[in-house]
DNA sequence: TAAAAAATATACCAATTGGTATATTTTTTA
DNA sequence: TAAAAAATATACCAATTGGTATATTTTTTA
């Protein structure tokens, strides 16, 4: 059970995450965060030290929710071709799920922090690291247990699959158009089916 | 010529389009901008009716220094399967290119105006569209000339080489890593060759 | 070159910014 | 349930925000 302090701090972040993933760093102002959060000053200040550690902390919580979710999808199966099968259709969903969170906060915080907040984007590409790392061992298991090719550079086809979601999903956004998002993930499913089978 | 007027526009936009499109429109102040262009308020709200216009002109106006490097690239062949690598080499040196001006204005303006300012996001609509259409014209005049295969739909096409390309954009940027584009650029000449070519 | 017009600088505005010190309230501990 | 500790609210701060009215300077016209 959540103490009431504790209560307070998840409150907050799932409160001013979305805000801050919409508006960007600058663009969020405390006056936003306290109306939001019916709070005052005294209870976000208490809670975080400035406005960009509570940033911070809205890309972590966010980015955690939205890799749970995916990370619930892969496990639907144990082969690693079908794994990135459910990462392709995980993705055809992820214009509605993502929305919930206020956008995609890898596309909006690596814009919005690129110039502007050298801790913020480090954050970022963290993020980015991780999923490809996740990514590429999938593809490497899926060398070792045959299901792919062996002509295959994991961690290269990796980041060309991260590339063309991260492209998906702003001019999804961008257009407020899911063909972008839908296309690619066939797409993607071409590819896994011609480049990737052994 | 211009005269003094016409200079000190072309000025105050060649200094603060940049600015705009690295920060971002609520990241990018007033101050910012007189203090960049040293020029007082006066002589900036005397040629921009406020803060919006001239962000809005700043866009449009990065947008047309780059569309016309991409379209002069592309006059380099009459063939329009040739004009489509002449495009995938063009993106082979945009992040240098792009950077001059402060990153590529459809990636952060579109992101920074998503859920902030309906006016500029617009304006990123109609230049994506206006790309895309150009892109769409060439594979149509391809598959006309019969260079491209009959089997391609243009649009759609155009359309997934369009979100590639900002995915490249995206990643490139935020990771400051050139491989993004250059494996994205490698990637589509392999499209060009295996899937339109008739 | 003088007068008129246009462009730019100056001085100001109320509202908002992120942040802090301290008072008050709420929660936890004993 | 009383005292101590923790959390939150209040009241304040200087600095900055976008914008405007007007004075001054510069440019253009005749």
């Amino acid at each position: 059970m959540l103490t009431k302090a504790e209560y307070t701090k998840q409150h907050i972040l799932e409160t001013v995450a979305p805000i801050f993933n919409k508006n960007g760093y600058a663009a969020t102002s405390l006056s936003d965060i306290t109306k939001a959060t019916k709070l005052t000053k005294g209870a976000i200040y208490g809670n975080f030290k400035n406005k960009e550690e509570l940033a911070i902390a809205s890309f972590k919580h966010t980015v955690k929710k939205l890799m749970s979710l995916i990370s619930l999808h892969i496990e639907k199966s144990d082969s690693p071709i079908q794994k990135l099968y459910l990462i392709a259709d995980f993705y055809k969903n992820y214009y509605g799920l993502s929305k919930t969170y206020g956008g995609c906060p890898v596309l909006n915080i690596g814009v919005d922090a690129n110039n502007q907040n050298s801790d913020l984007l480090e954050k970022v590409r963290v993020v980015i690291e991780r999923i490809q790392d996740q990514v590429a061992t999938i593809i490497e298991d899926g060398i070792e247990t045959g299901e792919i090719s062996t002509e295959i550079n994991a961690m290269q086809y990796a980041k060309r699959l991260d590339s063309m979601i991260q492209g998906a999903i702003f001019m999804t956004y961008t257009m407020d158009d899911e063909f972008y998002m839908k296309d690619t993930m066939k797409q993607i499913e071409d590819m896994i089916t011609n480049e990737l089978r052994a």
